[in-house]
DNA sequence: TCTATTTTTGTAACGATTACAAAAATGTAA
DNA sequence: TTACATTTTTGTAATCGTTACAAAAATAGA
């Protein structure tokens, strides 16, 4: 596992220190696309001096190397995904859970040039109310 | 022009005040995704009296209503849209232009749901280097 | 070991957005 | 019209995620 993580860093071009070895494989064992501050709070207890500034300085520099996404959604917080294949996200407005959608990309990536510009991200969000929040809302209501 | 507007905002739930109808009429002739303070800075002239915070609250209430959509992209501000029919955007990296992409939209709206969810609003957002850009730095390198 | 470079850390600053309360505008009923 | 209630606008202060910065710690190379 580490040792994963570890050639992935090295591939993007990123030194694997401790705190990013921490931080790649907190983004590739959880796939809940979370904020900085989810990633320092689940790693706080396995590495103590760990600084907030650090996980942000960690995640922007994933970015920059492609190693992994950021995803901006709403107002409020940068989400981060640890995995970088082309995927749909589904948001819901009320919880907030953000999940993977697999959706087949020959309809999107390459599609839909503006003419002379060059493509490098492609993102798919779908925006709603998941099955849990729908629930919950058609108990008050009734 | 200033009627219809009136009508659309009416249409939406929203009392068409004239600062109301300003922002909208805005958005209606600037296909540009501005910003608030593009917005602000742009009818301030028009209206002498205008607080950064009416523009907020205005958007934000027309939001709400389902008149215009909001669009979060990379940090910073956010941008705002005043036409809601299903369309894709492309945003370059470098210059932050924001263009809208015609897309048959049977790809996208109704298709990849997770089960029992509901689906609101779709949101397709390619991100590169516009043709402008990238002449600009090929002519540097050259 | 010694030295240069990179990384981490904590604090302070920044900036977009929101909260809040007062002032202004608008609507309604007599 | 007047009086009163409601909505909207406005300006300032607060909030909060992120970045800037400089010192401390860790790491790499000779």
């Amino acid at each position: 596992m580490q040792s994963e993580i570890r050639k992935y860093l090295e591939k993007h071009g990123v030194r694997p220190s401790l705190q990013r070895l921490a931080v790649m494989e907190y983004l590739r064992t959880h796939r809940t696309h979370p904020t900085v501050d989810e990633i320092y709070e689940a790693l706080s207890p396995q590495i103590p001096t760990l600084s907030r500034t650090t996980v942000y300085n960690t995640l922007n520099r994933l970015v920059e190397q492609g190693a992994i996404l950021v995803i901006d959604i709403d107002k409020g917080n940068r989400r981060y995904d640890g995995f970088t294949e082309f995927h749909a996200h589904f948001l819901c407005d009320r919880c907030g859970v953000l999940e993977d959608i697999a959706v087949e990309d020959s309809h999107f990536v390459g599609q839909h040039t503006p003419p002379g510009a060059q493509i490098r991200d492609v993102q798919l969000l779908y925006k709603g109310v998941c099955a849990g929040c729908r629930q919950k809302e058609s108990k008050n209501i009734a």
